[in-house]
Parts: structure tokens; C-alpha cells; sequence
DNA sequence: AGTCCACCGTTTTTT
DNA sequence: ACGGTGGACT
């Protein structure tokens, strides 16, 4: 520790008799174990918290807090704790609370966005902002996109909006504006000309006194940056700084830590390198395996004392990840119950998986087992359905969680359009997507006048709209319109300067005749529309102001989730971490679903890691059973498809798994051909040529990762190779397309692409 | 301006 | 298979 970072600590405390744990001073480090309690009191300095799964993350870092404000420290205002959801930010803070038993007030507790915009906010003019700017999302960013790309004639068919949005959002992740990025990274995208798409979008951003997610947090580096002072005064305020999944953390985002941690660097980051899933959206594991190089001298404390699962269930996830290379590696523990083994299950199509997994809910919830308690964890959204409607025909009560959004439901989204040109008229965005809906006569080419004249006199479209009404541009028709529109912003403007905001929202909902257009819409959505417009009038009266709850909803996109009843739960992988379940269901473990093959493709054997990862946190979600389940036959883009068992499956230590066979289905297979190759290639499983490697090599862990990462791409199958004429039994003849270990995809001449193993296909000059 | 048809894409998700 | 989108036609 420095000696300036000493001085401005509070007074050293001491911890009398070697065991602060009983220190009657510290209540809430009892209910620590020793790993836990070392990372709590380790307060000042830099420290890595490695905290595998179910180690007890939540309650170290809550009692860290509190044990910084309790210890006097730092004051509330002078902590800044970071999340990456508004979900763990509540929960950090009710924690907290109950720790101190009191509430906590003042404290910069929150998602990474929302601490950006907030001192963003307070130095907008220094990146030529006014304080009032607007946040925009994903929706108004595609518009915006779509929009240049016509202006600058660039074919959104070749070159989609969508993915331009992305690439500059990745580009974001990494800090890099457009000056920063080279010719070269920019490749062909947009034809060529991403950058000037690029730098056209951050001004028009600018003269929309507007910025987008990534732009809340290269701002703050760029004010960091040139205005050293600011900075300092940061570093003067937050003694202490507090950092949950700094796994998932972009490089901007550890810029802007490290930034901030550059004074006394009392950083403390809690992350664990293998839930790490996160990479496609930018998430750096480099930022977490780095971190002692980062801050030299760091302390780092592992928490290997598992609370959650069964000792088996942890054996096979560390067995699993175990695969993976480049880990800070950690062993996770148990003095709990060695459990049931996992199992694994295999079925003909994904509707027998639904089946199975359906029945066997009802089974568990006949012995007593809570619904609540068990959840079915699918690699892909699309996956849902099949359960869903399986659910729903056996009458078992269930929830989805995911799918879209209260705030980007459309009419939603309109109604916000709305609120937000009444708090700032000058939101061109906000005002376009309104302008016309409902139909009031304001068409296209009332909206292109609208917009081109307020691109050539510099000015919002709100303001060449009353520009124009001085003119005679426009039809009348459209004319009229435009006056009652423009009038009634007026009006609803000058109310919101009076009147609450609740009321407001009403009036303009009402006025604007948004309410009275899906009141007359005939279709089967309207009904649910209204309700919900309802509800987000009735969010509206928790705030303080309009300005303060349109804040609230541009950085906190999350509907409220109805917990209660009892329900088992369907969710994606990613949208499973962080939480637990007595069962968990793993289903589609598939290669090519899961793994997915778009990651492969996409990024390799980083590609594979990760997927590696999201497995380990599905099966680390599990406390009490996890079953993992596989179709032979999915369905995918709508055809049928040919499946065959997830490489994952056979990374699980063997003797941790009952791989239970159903002897109807089973039975049935015996080599007649039409039983299809997934549930043969199940069975054989145990003798291909990978297997039996890995088999040779169990106990010896270092050997058999190396053989297993290698044999992943590159050894041969067999001695087949890419181009050979094969022959399959049920599909015919083909030709091998690409070889992955013992994996096969082939072009069948007459099934198309199916992947098969190996050993199911024999030189197309040996058939018969 | 509104409706209909053809075509395309289809992993994960926060803010 | 399906839903969303964009273009063309009425």
C-alpha cells in the first residue's frame, strides 16, 4: 500500500486475537469461512477475487461493502461499486442493507452505464453535449444507420444496417472510435467505407445532442483523458472501488476503471475466467487473466469452497472445463453430499426430449420436488418452443425468461417516442418515429421535407417543422396535421412544466390519439398492447419526473419479472448464470447447437472454449441432479435435421455419469437402418477412435486435455479426408465436406449436409 | 395510402 | 416453418 493511500484511509483498525472472524465488532464476518473472509478484509490495495461457481461471490462482495462503510473507511458517496446488471445492482443494495441494517443512501451503486451517464451528465459539454442528452438504443440506432447508409447510397441488402450497428458497437467495446480503427479492420464492410458510416453516425449523434450505450463510457475516457483534473477529483472522491464479473468486462470498460483506480488503486474486481460467456458482445477474459500485470502487487483470493452443488455434479463440471486452456485454474470443493450421478439421455427427436423431460418434472413434482426449483437451461432462444408447447399440452406451469422486452415492445417504445420529444423536442429520432403514427397525413414525403430542410438549415426536425409552417412546402393536408401536432408538443410541454408527469402521460396518450388507435385495431395484439401501455403509465408514478424516469428506462431495459408461483423455469444458458436450481434439465447438448456451430465457425477454438464455458455454468447452476439431454433429430431453420451427440458429452468423466438407456428406444435401433445414426453413433460412442483415447488416458489429466484440444480439428478420422466419396447406410452415398475429429459433415447426394460419426460411413469403393 | 406477396434470415444479450 | 421486411401493385 502507498503511504498516500494510508493516509487518506480511515484509522488502521486491528483485529484483536489473530481472528477478526469473532471480533464482536464485525458481526457479519462470522458467517464467513476463512477464503471469504481474507477477501473481505483485504481493503486496500488491488485485489482479484477468483470466485468459482457457487463459491459464495455475492455475499463476499456485499460484505466487503459493508464492511468498508461499517469501519468508517469511506462514506456511501464515496464507494463506487460496479455491476453489469440492474438486477445485481438491487441486489447488491438490498444485501447491504441488510448487512448494516439500515438503508444506504448516496452511493454511486450501478451498472456500468448508468455511473457513466451519471457523471457524463455533469461534464456533457466538455465532449459537446448539453447535460439533457439523450441515450438511445439499439431501435433508434438501426434507424439512424439506415438512414445514412441511403444518404451515402450504400445497398442495405448487401450491407444490413443491422450488422453495421454491431461492427461499430464492437469497435466501441474496444474504445476505438473512428479515427482509431484501421483501414485494414474496417475490411469491405458497407463497401468499403464503414469509417466514413462510422464517423457520420458519432456526428450526427453529436448534433443530435444524443449517445449511444458505448458512447456513455468513451465519453467519460475521453473527459478522463483530456481533462486531468476531473479525473483527479474522481480519484479524490471514491476511496474505494468494487467490480462484480470483471470476467464479462469490454476493454473501454476496464479503461475506464483502471482510469479510475489509477489513484490509490483500492480496486477490488470479483470475476471467475470460466463463466466467462460473454465474448461475442465484446467481454474481454483477457482484462481478468491480466490483472495482476495490470496492478502489480495484487492480491488474489480464491474461493474454491463450492456451497451450492453435489460433489458430483462439480467433479463433472471440472472434468468438463478442465478441456480449456488459458484458465487462472481453480478447484472447486464440497464438504457437501457426493449426489446422484449425472444423466445423460438420448432421444429419437427433439419432441421425445420435450417428452422426457416433461414427465420427468411431473415425477419429481410428485415426490415433492418444487417447481421452482428446477429449470430447463437451452443453448438457443428458439429452443424454447418445443418445451413450451409440450408444457402447455400436459398442463405444467412454466415461465420463459428472455424473449423481448417490456421496453421494446413497440407500443411501448412509441408511447416513450412521445415522452421523450416532449421532454426534448429536438429528438429527431423520437419525433420520426411518431411523426406519422397514427396515420395523421404525415407521409414520407412530408417527413423527407421535414428532414431535409432541417439537415440543410442545421436545426431539429421540430424546429423545421415550424419553419416550414411558415411556407407553403407542404400540402395542406399534411400542413393542418403538422400545425396540431407541433401545437399539441406545445401544449403537452408546457403542462409537463406544471402538471405530474403521470397525468401527463395520460393527456398524451389520449391528445395524441396513440390510445385510440389500438383501441380501434381489430387485431388479437391490441388488447395486450393497451395493457400495457397502462402499466407504463403506472411505472411512470415511482419517479420523481419525467426526465428522471425516461433516464431510468433508457438504462434499465428490464420489465419487472413476476416471481411466485410455483412454475419451473425455461431459459437460454447465458440468461441461467448467476442463478441456481435444484434440477437442472440441459437440453440440445447437440453438436452444432451446442456447441454452436456459428461460434466455431466465427471465432475457432476460442468459439469452443466459450460454448465449453457456457456448459460449465449450465451445470454448475444445478445443486441437487443434472440431467443432460440430446435429440438425433432437430428440426433447424425449419428442416429436419440429423444430429449427433454434443463433443461435451464425452468430455464429462465417465464414471460421474449414468448414461441411462431406455429400452423401448434402445431396443429399437439395432442397426436397421432407419433408426437413424444419432442414436447409433450414441451407442457407439464408447468405441470411436476419440473415446478410446481418452479413455486410455483417464486419470492422467494433462495428457488427455492435450490429446482432446488437438483432436478437436485436426487429427483424422479414420484416415477420411475432406473430398472423399463415402457411403452411409441410411443416407447413401456422398461426399465428405469437412472432417472434425471423428465427426463427419458430408454432402449426401441425395440427403444434403448431415454430420455423422465416423465410423458410420465406409469408402464409397467398399459399399456393398 | 394501404394491402399483398415474395424473399430473406434464423446464437447467445445488457445497457 | 415462420416471421419480419421491403417492394410493387391497387
Amino acid at each position: 500500500m502507498t503511504s498516500e493511500a494510508e493516509a487518506r484511509a480511515a484509522p488502521p483498525h486491528r483485529y484483536p486475537g489473530g481472528d477478526p472472524g469473532a471480533d464482536p465488532r464485525y458481526p457479519y464476518l462470522q458467517a464467513l469461512n476463512e477464503e471469504q473472509r481474507r477477501a473481505v478484509l483485504a481493503v486496500d490495495g488491488p485485489v482479484l477475487v477468483l470466485a468459482g461457481a457457487g463459491t459464495g461471490k455475492t455475499r463476499v462482495l456485499t460484505t466487503r461493502l459493508a464492511h468498508v462503510l461499517h469501519t468508517g473507511r469511506a462514506g456511501p458517496g464515496q464507494v463506487l461499486a460496479v455491476t453489469f446488471t440492474n438486477k445485481a445492482a438491487r441486489e447488491m443494495k438490498d444485501r447491504v442493507a441488510g448487512l448494516l441494517h439500515r438503508p444506504v443512501e448516496g452511493w454511486w451503486l450501478g451498472t456500468f452505464h448508468a455511473l457513466a451517464a451519471r457523471m457524463l451528465r455533469r461534464h456533457a459539454e466538455l465532449v459537446g453535449l448539453q447535460p439533457n442528452f439523450t441515450i438511445i438504443d439499439t431501435d433508434d440506432r438501426l434507424r439512424l444507420l439506415k438512414q445514412l447508409l441511403a444518404a451515402e447510397d450504400i445497398d442495405d441488402k448487401k450491407w444490413p444496417a443491422r450488422a453495421i450497428g454491431f461492427a461499430i458497437e464492437r469497435w466501441k467495446d474496444r474504445g476505438l472510435l473512428p479515427d482509431k480503427v484501421s483501414a485494414g479492420e474496417a475490411g469491405d464492410l458497407a463497401g468499403g467505407r464503414i469509417l466514413e458510416i462510422f464517423q457520420a453516425y458519432q456526428e450526427r449523434l453529436a448534433r443530435l445532442n444524443a449517445c449511444d450505450f458505448g458512447d456513455l463510457l468513451l465519453h467519460c475516457l475521453t473527459i478522463f483523458q483530456s481533462h486531468p483534473e476531473i479525473l483527479e477529483d474522481y480519484h479524490r472522491q471514491f476511496r474505494y472501488l468494487l467490480v462484480d464479473e470483471y470476467q464479462d468486462t469490454n476493454v473501454s470498460q476496464y479503461l475506464w476503471l483502471r482510469l479510475l483506480a489509477q489513484g490509490h488503486r483500492n480496486i477490488c474486481c470479483v470475476g471467475d475466467d470460466d463463466q466467462s460467456i460473454y465474448g461475442w458482445r465484446g467481454a474481454e477474459v483477457g482484462n481478468i487473466l491480466r490483472f495482476d500485470q495490470d496492478f502489480p502487487g495484487a492480491e488474489v483470493v480464491r474461493l474454491e469452497r463450492n456451497y451450492r452443488s453435489t460433489g458430483r455434479i462439480l467433479a463433472a463440471a471440472s472434468g468438463l472445463i478442465a478441456h480449456n486452456e488459458g484458465r487462472l485454474g481453480k478447484t472447486l470443493w464440497t464438504e457437501g453430499e457426493e449426489g446422484e450421478r449425472l444423466r445423460v439421455r438420448g432421444f429419437w427427436d427433439s419432441p421425445g426430449e420435450a417428452r422426457y423431460v416433461g414427465d420427468e418434472i411431473e415425477s419429481l413434482h410428485r415426490k415433492g420436488e418444487s417447481l421452482n426449483g428446477m429449470a430447463i437451461l437451452v443453448r438457443t432462444g428458439a429452443q424454447t418452443q418445443e418445451f413450451e408447447s409440450r408444457f402447455v399440452d400436459i398442463g405444467l406451469p412454466y415461465r420463459v425468461i428472455g424473449g423481448p422486452r417490456f421496453y421494446e415492445r413497440m407500443e411501448i417504445r412509441d408511447a416513450l417516442a412521445y415522452l421523450r420529444v416532449v421532454n426534448q423536442p429536438d429528438d429527431d429520432l423520437a419525433f420520426e418515429r411518431i411523426a406519422n403514427k397514427p396515420r395523421r397525413g404525415l407521409g414520407d414525403s412530408s417527413l423527407r421535407l421535414l428532414r431535409e430542410t432541417a439537415r440543410a438549415q442545421d436545426i431539429s426536425m421540430m424546429q423545421a417543422a415550424k419553419l416550414l409552417l411558415g411556407t407553403d412546402e407542404l400540402r395542406p393536408q399534411a400542413r393542418r396535421s403538422l400545425v396540431a401536432l407541433v401545437e399539441s408538443f406545445d401544449r403537452w410541454r408546457d403542462q409537463a412544466e406544471h402538471g405530474n408527469h403521470v397525468e401527463l402521460a395520460e393527456i398524451v396518450l389520449d391528445e395524441s390519439g396513440y390510445t385510440a388507435m389500438w383501441q380501434e385495431d381489430k387485431s388479437i395484439e391490441a388488447p395486450g398492447r393497451l395493457e400495457n401501455l397502462k402499466e407504463l403509465v403506472g411505472a411512470m408514478s415511482e419517479f420523481e419526473s419525467l426526465g428522471g424516469f425516461l433516464e431510468h428506462v433508457s438504462l434499465v431495459m428490464e420489465a419487472i419479472q413476476g416471481e411466485g408461483d410455483e412454475m419451473v423455469t425455461v431459459m437460454t444458458l447465458h440468461a441461467a448464470k448467476g442463478l441456481e436450481f435444484d434440477t437442472v434439465f440441459l437440453a440440445g447438448w447437440e453438436d452444432g447447437l451446442f456447441p454452436n456451430q456459428r461460434a466455431l465457425d466465427e471465432t475457432g477454438l476460442r468459439g469452443l472454449e466459450e460454448e465449453r464455458r457456457l456448459a460449465y455454468v449450465g451445470l454448475t447452476r444445478a445443486k441437487q441432479r443434472a440431467i443432460v439431454t440430446f435429440a438425433a433429430n432437430r428440426r433447424i431453420a425449419g428442416n429436419w435435421t440429423s444430429v449427433i451427440p454434443s463433443r461435451f458429452i464425452d468430455e464429462l468423466p465417465d464414471e460421474l455419469v449414468e448414461k441411462e438407456s431406455d429400452p423401448g428406444l434402445y431396443g429399437a435401433h439395432g442397426g436397421i437402418g432407419g433408426f437413424g445414426d444419432g442414436f447409433a453413433a450414441w451407442g457407439e460412442t464408447r468405441l470411436s477412435p476419440g473415446m478410446a483415447r481418452a479413455r486410455a488416458r483417464e486419470g492422467q489429466a494433462e495428457r488427455f486435455i492435450e490429446v482432446s484440444a488437438t483432436r478437436v480439428d485436426s487429427l483424422p478420422a479414420g484416415g477420411f479426408s475432406t473430398g472423399e466419396r463415402v457411403f452411409h447406410q441410411k443416407f447413401g452415398y456422398g461426399t465428405i465436406a469437412q472432417v472434425e475429429g471423428d465427426r463427419l459433415s458430408i454432402d449426401f447426394d441425395k440427403a444434403g449436409d448431415k454430420k455423422v460419426m465416423a465410423n458410420f460411413v465406409v469408402p464409397a469403393d467398399q459399399a456393398g
